[in-house]
DNA sequence: GTCTATACACAGATAGAC
DNA sequence: GTCTATCTGTGTATAGAC
């Protein structure tokens, strides 16, 4: 009834705008549940939007999943890039990295429960991605930390091995937010939690940021 | 038929040897898909047994979830509680809790799956164990640092915050081992991956161990 | 105790009114 | 394009033969 004459900025966003609310919806739900567990009921649900809107939309379950997939792995590299750089030394480089990463488990914790959930079930969805995008990526980043070792900023470290330890540490504040919680004795993280982590971390990050004293 | 009259030794020993095998199977199903995406039928036929009978053992699949589960916790219990400990010097107690982490990584790893599968979907079936066992097994370490730093032997750090940057990095070598694998240019990792992540781990893990050399 | 056959509920997908 | 009503396959659980 509402829909004709309408003012023309509306047109098609009604659309764009339920897909979004939709793929939060989504994120939420595979990310606690996985694709095989979730119940497209329950994003309808969360979304209040009916389940047939859903499924026109995307096809089906699957189609979704891989929706919400491909926007986490957009996120993923665009949050990545810019700290890891010859530019930056390795003391202000990783910090900036950790800091990034560890500020994305606090606010999207459920796009770090997603990835993890796919990992458990066989990573068929993000294969390519592991194998090519990610794979260059660490690459990358190794000729970077060799051109601080050979600049005598950094000491010898295997590169694959540190960047693994830092992708786990940062994402179990979102993964394992449960478990720390209760730890610490609290229903969810809080703000300081998530800096104590960032501190915990970088004090032994720092070890090996090789400070330059004296070199001649 | 061949129930009666055999050696006294048989004598309930197909249901213990059935319960094992049960659990084992449901421990690597639940592993990849948790509680609400896995499927009876599927842990019945990876232990090549019929589905009623899975049933008729633990009365429900929740009931066979919360088995597995059970069980997990016992394990990680037994597992974690002799390296760190006063009577051994930081650096050896906790090389040997890396590596005894790491070897569980890389022996059962869907013991580690299942229990971030029971975290990401909020962890309701082991609340009391992260509440009480668990918090008390890290307040009972944490005066095992601080005994160590009254010594001069261990640097001042957030004891929780340290123990959960040791579980990240060495359960991950489970839960992320298809991520790991991929980067690494493999289809799953080898006994070398694994030392190499020790050791990259003990080499961040050797700054906070203060080597006592001329203290007075 | 063990297993086959089946009841019942539920979830993904679709047909068709609006 | 949107949503209600429904079809159909699948999965948990059980009844009942052996």
């Amino acid at each position: 009834m509402t829909k004709k004459n309408n003012r023309s900025a509306d047109i098609g966003v009604p659309r764009r705008n339920n897909t979004q609310r939709i793929l939060n919806a989504a994120e939420k739900i595979f990310a606690a549940y996985g694709l095989a567990g979730a119940r497209v009921d329950d994003i309808a649900q969360l979304c209040d939007l009916p389940k047939a809107n859903i499924l026109y939309y995307f096809g089906s379950k699957e189609g979704l999943y891989r929706a919400t997939l491909e926007r986490l792995l957009a996120v993923w590299l665009a949050d990545a890039d810019q700290w890891i750089v010859a530019e930056h030394s390795p003391r202000v480089g990783l910090e900036g990295y950790i800091r990034a990463k560890m500020l994305f488990s606090r606010r999207k914790p459920a796009t770090s429960r997603l990835f993890m959930h796919e990992l458990l079930a066989g990573g068929d969805c993000v294969r390519e991605f592991l194998h090519t995008t990610l794979r260059d990526f660490v690459l990358n980043k190794a000729k970077v930390f060799a051109h601080w070792q050979e600049q005598g900023l950094f000491a010898p470290i295997d590169p694959a091995h540190f960047l693994f330890l830092l992708w786990s540490t940062t994402q179990a504040y979102a993964d394992m937010q449960v478990q720390f919680a209760a730890v610490l004795g609290r229903k969810n993280l809080i703000a300081e939690d998530f800096e104590k982590g960032v501190e915990t971390l970088m004090q032994l990050v720092d070890s090996v940021c090789v400070q330059k004293v004296n070199a001649d």
